[in-house]
DNA sequence: GCATTACCTACCGTTCAAGTATGTTGGTCG
DNA sequence: CGACCAACATACTTGAACGGTAGGTAATGC
């Protein structure tokens, strides 16, 4: 419950994928050799980011993945909670988890919530086109 | 890596403890009830914060713990630090990590630093006192 | 000496991260 | 058509961590 390599990768992907933008499909496994990534495991994450617009695939020979929106429409919030999931950082705060018998008289809980707001905000306000310069 | 139960626990604790001040010292069986935490389990958490001066222990008949610090002076960073071990929200920016090999030209490092800046700033403005208003 | 309480060590079950291995499907090119 | 390439799918492995539990030892008060 924290950033894991899934998000990270992920977003290097999609920059990577920004920055050698060509017009055409890029194979992955040129993307895994310049950012030193597993191709097998970033391969797994990446239909997701399919699936929600971030990228096109195209299969077979010339085939490869090209960014499908401008790098400055892209949260770095809305690819992480993709990615990850969730951007909790306690378990008290992720909804699958069940709820804390102490919520209601916990001292901690205010804390816990106002980070959460701050993380958020933090990711929502960075978009991929920032993460270029 | 972010705050898991360990930390959570030992905030928890120490607040308590605070809250029940009677000049004496305070068992830990009435804490974990109060607090609904596993005895077993601060048990364990607690001799690193005797050890650093947070609390005194104890043992015997009347013993327990007693906090040593005015409220007001417990950073809540420090506290996590003590019992988690590490506050950064990527492994990338942990000492004990070997060095990422993509390090120099990472373009999504300085957004961890700038987040794990913001997360150790957040927490180190905290104290204990502030949790009991 | 007996109850109480902190402290220490070892173990356990579950979950997750991170990655590997192996194949299958879909598409291009010659 | 067939070779080849690249995305996609599934299964497995390895290691570490979390969140405990169990049992025992050491100190303290009555």
């Amino acid at each position: 419950m924290m950033i894991s390599t899934r998000g990270r990768y992920a977003l290097r992907v999609l920059i990577d994928l920004a920055e050698h933008e060509n017009g055409g499909y890029i194979p992955l496994r040129d993307v895994a050799k310049r950012q030193q990534i597993s191709l097998k495991y970033i391969e797994r994450i990446m239909p997701v980011l399919v699936k929600n617009g971030y990228v096109a695939a195209l299969h077979g020979k010339g085939g490869g993945y090209r960014l499908e929106k401008k790098p400055e429409s892209c949260s770095v919030g809305d690819i992480l909670r993709l990615t990850e999931g969730t951007l909790a950082p306690v378990s008290c705060l992720e909804c699958s988890q069940p709820a804390c018998p102490m919520q209601e008289n916990c001292r901690t809980l205010p804390m816990w919530k106002k980070l959460d707001e701050m993380i958020k905000n933090f990711f929502d306000s960075i978009t991929l086109g920032d993460l270029m310069k």
